[in-house]
DNA sequence: TCCGCGCCCCGGCCGC
DNA sequence: TGCGGCCGGGGCGCG
């Protein structure tokens, strides 16, 4: 599934093919349609199908930014203005001339919404399991969802936003697991990367976060932003449904030490699984504490 | 007011 | 070969 390193190579992918370009039109699948007349919010979220359309036709795209897991498409017309897109478990997208040439059945079965561009090419949103979504909004400051993000893990001021929230209160008796999949403390850490970052710092998932040092917490704020940036250069992992614009997963999952594994990558021993944090969890009894 | 829990959305895929 | 159940990001309602 996609994680911030995912995230990241799709924002690259559309960044790199689609700036410039110009939304003519929009087609939604026969799913989102009748999932919006059943008053679900099948992808499009918080805005009829039609107030989606209208609000994005027109409009250039003038670039496109992440935030956590979330992609901000900056749109211009008069003003700017934004799309939030979010992949879910299995969203991905496609720049195209015809839904055929993605190549890949399960998402050409799975298109969900078609931006036609001036180009003549097709910008496609395609999500097997439909988690994902796309919101319109007018002004960022209409995105409550991205307000409440600590800032991107590769900014100066994120490890002391996470030392200071990890010093709250209420994180005091929960597992440092669940605590690092919390998007308030670090942006865009899944619990792949936290599993991950975990292991590199021979930390215990379970391990409640008042039983944590100074040293055990910054080391481990080093190792996530460290597992993330090699999940960016690696091109993220291909675990589950992940795609980039060109269809291809990356090869992070051949770097992992913990994760998806039998053997741990430090020590050769047994790899343990169990649910932490309400997700599946792998670790290494002999080199975690 | 805050918290924790359960539920919902969904289909590929695993295991029997 | 068929089929039931598992999985999960994020939001929401309830107690």
């Amino acid at each position: 599934m996609p994680e911030l390193p995912e995230v990241e190579h799709v924002r690259r992918g559309l960044k790199s093919r689609i700036i410039g370009d110009k939304i003519i039109d929009v087609t939604y699948s026969s799913k989102v349609i009748e999932g919006k007349q059943q008053n679900k919010e099948t992808i499009i979220k918080g805005i009829s199908l039609e107030d989606f359309k209208d609000a994005v036709i027109g409009s250039e795209i003038m670039d496109i930014k992440r935030r956590s897991k979330y992609l901000v498409f900056e749109l211009m017309n008069d003003h700017i203005h934004y799309i939030i897109g979010h992949l879910g478990m299995s969203g991905a997208y496609f720049v195209v001339s015809k839904i055929e040439d993605i190549g890949i059945i399960n998402y050409e079965k799975h298109w969900h919404v078609d931006f036609e561009l001036a180009s003549g090419r097709h910008l496609i949103y395609s999500d097997i399991r439909r988690f994902g979504e796309l919101r319109y909004a007018a002004e960022l400051s209409d995105a409550p969802q991205l307000r409440a993000i600590a800032p991107e893990p590769f900014e100066q001021s994120a490890e002391s936003h996470y030392l200071t929230k990890l010093a709250e209160k209420r994180w005091q008796n929960k597992s440092i697991k669940e605590v690092i999949m919390n998007h308030s403390v670090i942006s865009g850490c899944g619990n792949i990367y936290a599993c991950e970052a975990l292991h590199l710092a021979r930390i215990h998932p379970a391990r409640k976060v008042e039983s944590l040092t100074k040293i055990e917490k910054k080391e481990l704020f080093k190792q996530v932003v460290a597992v993330l940036n090699e999940g960016i250069r690696f091109g993220g992992s291909s675990i589950s449904s992940y795609r980039n614009v060109e269809g291809e997963s990356g090869s992070m999952q051949t770097r992992f030490k913990i994760y998806g594994r039998k053997t741990c990558g430090s020590c050769g021993g047994p790899v343990s699984h169990e649910v932490i944090a309400a997700r599946n969890t792998h670790y290494c009894e002999n080199c975690q504490k």
